[in-house]
Order: structure tokens, then sequence, then C-alpha cells
DNA sequence: ATGAAAGCGCTAACAG
DNA sequence: CTGTTAGCGCTTTCAT
């Protein structure tokens, strides 16, 4: 009663079948599955016919368990951004399902020490083909020394560079934060206050770099108190905000590493009787829900996320040698094209300036 | 060079090994792992031991394909909420993992023709144990039914009701929203606007039904033009929120049916000049990061999600009669407890009410 | 309560 | 270019 598998319905067609209908061996049906050469065209075709008229869906576990492969690929995922995860899931899932493999989900306990990363990181080991790390797990150098000891293929989403089985996949940080900085100079501000993001992530640096830059470019004195820590998160968004709107004279803009962070700022402004943008702009980074759901509608950089995880998968199926990924990148870095979204978060500044 | 696989070091140690290793048979071994009764507790012992000293991982391939069983189970999902997404995929993969089976996300496009749905959802037969279903996918009758009349076991997330081979889990909508009304009524509220949830989600009946008991047990009037439309998504809320601020006289608190819209709120009383809470009260539902991240944090009421997906994952495998499961729920609805989050977007009304 | 044999659906390794 | 023979690691079925 209990108990037994309860999803089948008609018998499944199995390679055998195909065979039979195509009038050829198995093994030259597996041959064509897999897209291997050796195969004479007109067979193929034959076989691919036969595929389609029986509707032959192959069964993965005969595979994973014959061919010692997994078909399976797993997104790592550590400190859980909401919003970042689904968006990567969206565009991973709807690629790899066109590839027939599986992607899993994995939770890599991110504790305070690399060590214990990499403890669970050994569980991966022989059940993926490859993974897909995205940040913070990305920035961590213990992260791609295990995977790269393990030739383990692997596609970082920002963070550390590929080299050997594993590449990376992100925007230009740098860029980004340089034009958005620029927007805000071009709009007249010239105290802009900086929120970093977390100093273990890649893009931290970059998004300051941007920064500093933009003022450069424009002639603008570089100064260092205008910059303050944060950590990506919304409270300590708080605590930088209130750091910086404090100071005399004031900063005019801020420019928030995040989007938590800027939702952070609005809040304090609010508090303290600021209007946004009025008297002061703010500017985040990511497009995150968050920023369309605050008010008002935050200035920030959309990253093409969904597209980047496709591209994740592409890479890393390319990587494994598995699939005829066609329109696959070979290069180590891919950078994909961000863009600014205008809010209304940012204005010139007050005319007293 | 290329192609083969990748992840795979000492050579992995199979079923027969522990055979070997304990001095019995393959088979009682396989009943050991597998829960079997008839063995004898000490032979049990025994092979628990070689297990453990061999570090015996059973191979999923194999089990799937010898048993015809998928070891997998389905996280359905259509309208993708980054956070609720996210928040069960917490909870449930984090139990899933204690029953050595596989949890993949399966999207399942949602368009608007119901028909359409259950395309996607035939794909789901053969390939899974079973299904976990959140809302809105929940709320479909045409998912259940094919789920029912395919025998795919079940559990939904809020939604419509379970049986047969179905279960349900959720927490108590009706309780909460009276329970979070009581609170604005308490606090000297007596023109309460509130915003509907998708009309097609049993929870936003639910919520509605709260409203309006909260408010006939107070002695309160209920004004139907107080009900305004909306579809859980930020921009519903902004229109709902501007016919409410629009009303003459003004209603002094807003419930709205979940925290995008709550935002929205904010956002149009911002725009509008209206201080929250000293000229308007604003409640939210779901305590998403949203809540906590918009200012004045919202009042909201907080569903444990991560838990209601574990307790869906037991329930599941409880029901597919998998795993020996021990502490699993059989009943087909089980309520979780909610919990009322006091924020700051709420407090007495303006003393000219 | 335990074991032996057979085979799940597929691919590796080797023919031809 | 195509076919044959094994066998992946496990569970089924049937003995004992």
């Amino acid at each position: 009663m209990a108990g037994r598998s309860a999803l089948q319905k008609e018998k499944t067609v199995k390679l055998s079948d195909v065979a039979r209908h195509a009038g050829v061996s198995p093994m030259t049906v597996s041959r064509v599955i897999n897209g291997e050469a050796n195969v004479r065209s007109s067979t193929k075709e034959r076989v691919l016919e036969s595929v389609a008229a029986l509707n032959y869906k192959p069964n993965l576990s005969a595979r994973a368990l014959a061919g010692n492969r997994a078909y399976k690929v797993a997104l790592l995922y550590g400190n859980p951004s909401a919003f970042y995860l689904s968006e990567l899931l969206v565009g991973a899932l709807e690629e790899i399902s066109r590839h027939g493999h599986q992607l899993l989900v994995q939770k890599v306990s991110e504790s305070a020490s690399e060590e214990k990363v990499e403890d669970s990181l050994s569980s991966l080991i022989g059940e993926y083909d490859g993974v897909i790390v995205p940040p913070p797990l990305s920035d961590y150098a213990s992260v791609r020394d295990f995977l790269l000891e393990n030739d383990i293929p692997a596609v970082f989403l920002s963070g550390l560079s590929g080299s050997g089985r594993n590449r990376k996949i992100c925007i230009d940080d740098y860029a980004a934060a340089k034009e958005i900085t620029d927007y805000l100079i071009e709009l007249g501000h010239e105290r802009i206050g900086f929120i970093k993001g977390n100093p273990n992530q890649f893009s931290t640096g970059e998004r300051l770099r941007g920064y500093k830059d933009a003022l450069a470019a424009h002639g603008l004195a570089f100064d260092k108190k205008l910059i303050v820590r944060g950590l990506f998160t919304y409270d300590s968004g708080l605590k930088a905000a209130r750091k910086l709107l404090a100071m005399a004279p004031r900063p005019t803009a801020i420019f928030a590493s995040n989007d938590d962070m800027a939702a952070a700022c609005l809040a304090v402004a609010a508090s303290e009787g600021l209007k946004v943008p009025t008297n002061l702009s703010v500017v985040g980074f990511d497009d995150s829900p968050l920023a369309s759901a605050v008010f008002p509608r935050l200035t920030t950089v959309k990253q093409p996320l969904a597209e980047m995880a496709a591209g994740a998968i592409n890479s890393l199926l390319d990587l494994i040698g598995s699939a005829q990924v066609v329109g696959a990148n070979q290069s180590e870095l891919v950078k994909m094209k961000y863009k600014i979204v205008l809010g209304a978060s940012t204005s010139a500044p007050p005319a007293s300036s």
C-alpha cells in the first residue's frame, strides 16, 4: 500500500525502442543523442526522427550510472540574498533545462572561518559535474583553490578571476560605479559620500575605484572622510548614513554600494527631516526589488543577473565538455552589460551647495 | 582531454563493500539502509557499524534506476517572489538533505490560462516522487486536480486544501489578519482602509475576513468603500493607496494584504506629505526584507516560511512512504504559528480623528 | 530472516 | 562508421 513510486504512466520509451524503430543498434542511438562525431548524417537523421516519433527522453539515472557522470550542476549559495539568488535561479534553470542537466541549489555554510567552508565544499566532489559560484562565495580564495585543486569545473559570478577549469562572468563594477558617479557630478554634486560594501568582496574595491576615478576625472578633490564603511546590509547602511549625514558640511549626495544600504540612507534622511532628492541625492547598486519599493525610487545600477546565470550555465557545460553548447563564450572572463536605472532619488544639489 | 567527469577521487564505497565488511549479503545491507522490517536487530547493528566505518553513501542514480523511484522532490514555483522562494528553499534544502533525497526547483510557467499550467505540470510525471507547491500555484484548482488525478504526492503551502495524497500546511491567515486589525483598533483607529490581495488566492479572502471580523468584534461599522483592490504587487499597492488617501474623510490607517503593497502606501503617503505613523498608520503582511528596509519599519505578520517548508518536506516524505520520517505530522492540514511584528509604522490616530 | 539471480537503461571499451 | 559485450550500483523477485 504505502511506499513505491507514484509518478508513472505509460511505459517509458527507452534507448532500445528507439534503436529498433530506427533500425540501428542502441549504441548508435546513444552516439547520436550525445552528439558524438562518428555517425553518418543520414543515420543520424533517421535516429533523430525516431527519437521525435517515440518522444524518447533519456533516463538520467541510467545515464549517470553507466557513464559515471552526474548530469548535475550545483548552484552554490552562502549568504542567501533572496533577490540575487532568485534572479540567478530563473536564468540558470531556464538555460539548464535545455541541456538535459539538473540544477541543484547547494547551501554552503558560510561560517566565520574559511576552513569550514571547505568542509562543506568537499561534499560536492563526485556529486556534480560542475558548480556555479555567486558572491560572496566567489570571493573566497579558499573556495577557488579548493575547486581548482579538485579540478571541479566552476563558473564564478563576480568575485575572483577564473583560471584552469574556472571561468568568471561579471559586469564591469568599476565602469558602472564611475558612470553613476559621473552622473551625480554632472548633476552638480561636489561632496559625494560613499558607503563601501563588504571589504572581502572584489566588487567592493572596484566600485570605490570607480567613484574615485570619476571624481578625479572631473577635477574634484577626494575627501577621505566621505568614505565610510558598510557591509552591504541594511543595518550597516543605517550606521554609515548617520555618520555621513552628521558631517558638516553635509554631503549633498550619497553613493551606497548597494540598494539595501541606499534604502537605509533614505530612512536616515527621512528620520532627520531631509527630503530626497531635494536636500540629498542617493544612488544604490543592483536594482533589487527594494530599489523600486522605496520612496523615492532609487537611481541605481542594474546587473543582468538572469542572463549572467544563463551564461554561466553555458560556460560550465562547455567546460565540462558536455552537451553541444553552441554559442558558449570560451573566454576565461566575460563581462556583461550593466545599465544605469534613473530613479527619483537624484537631482541637482540644493542651491546653497 | 575534454569531456569526462571531473569530480571523483577515492574509489567509491559500494553496497557490496559494506556487505563484505559486515559479513552479510548485499541484500541485507540494502534492507537495513532502507529501513525494512525483516532484519534481526543484531545483524542490523553490525551493518550499521560497517556503513559508518566505511563511510558508505548510497548512489542515488543506481538506487533510482534499480528501484524505479526518483529520490527527488520538486519545489514548484510560478510567480517567483524572491523572498518567499528563498525562505522556502532554505528550510526545504536543510530538511531534505537529511533524508537522502534531492530537491529540485521546477519552474511552472504560469500563463494566463490554467490549461497551460497543466502542460508544464505534466513534465513532472515520473520525474519526481512528490512535489511541494507554494502559492500562487497552490491556489489553482487545476494544479490540485492534476496532482490528484496523477496520484502525485504533494504538499500545498497555503492555498487549496489537501486530500488524498495531498497535504496542506499554512498559517491561520484569518486569525493573523484579525489580530493585526485588532491592534489597529485598540490603537484608536476607526477608519481603516484595507487593500486586498490577488483575488485568486485563498489567503486573500481569509485576510479580508479577519479584518471584517475584527471590526465587528469591536462594534465598528464596516464601510465597503474602505476596501480596495490589490494584486500583491507594489504597483497595485500604489494605485490602491492613492485611492484610499484621496477619500474624505481619509482613513487613519491602512491594512495592506502584504508588505509590498504596504511599502507602496508609505511611498504614496510620503509623496502626499503625510507622515507615517503620525498622520497614517500602515500595516503589511509577510515580514519580507522590504518590511524592515522601508522607513518607518512596517508593523506586519511574520510567517515561519522556512519551518513551513521543512514541515512540507517531512509530510511529503511521509506521504511517499519513503524514509523513516519520525515526527511527521500526518494530518491533512497543519497550521503553523505566525507572529505579529511591531514596527514603527503604527501609532494612535491623529487627535482630530 | 537472509541470500542468489536477474536486470533497471544506459554507456565504455573494444571489436569490426 | 557501426555493433557487441560488459557492467555501472542498486533493488527487485524469488528462493531458502
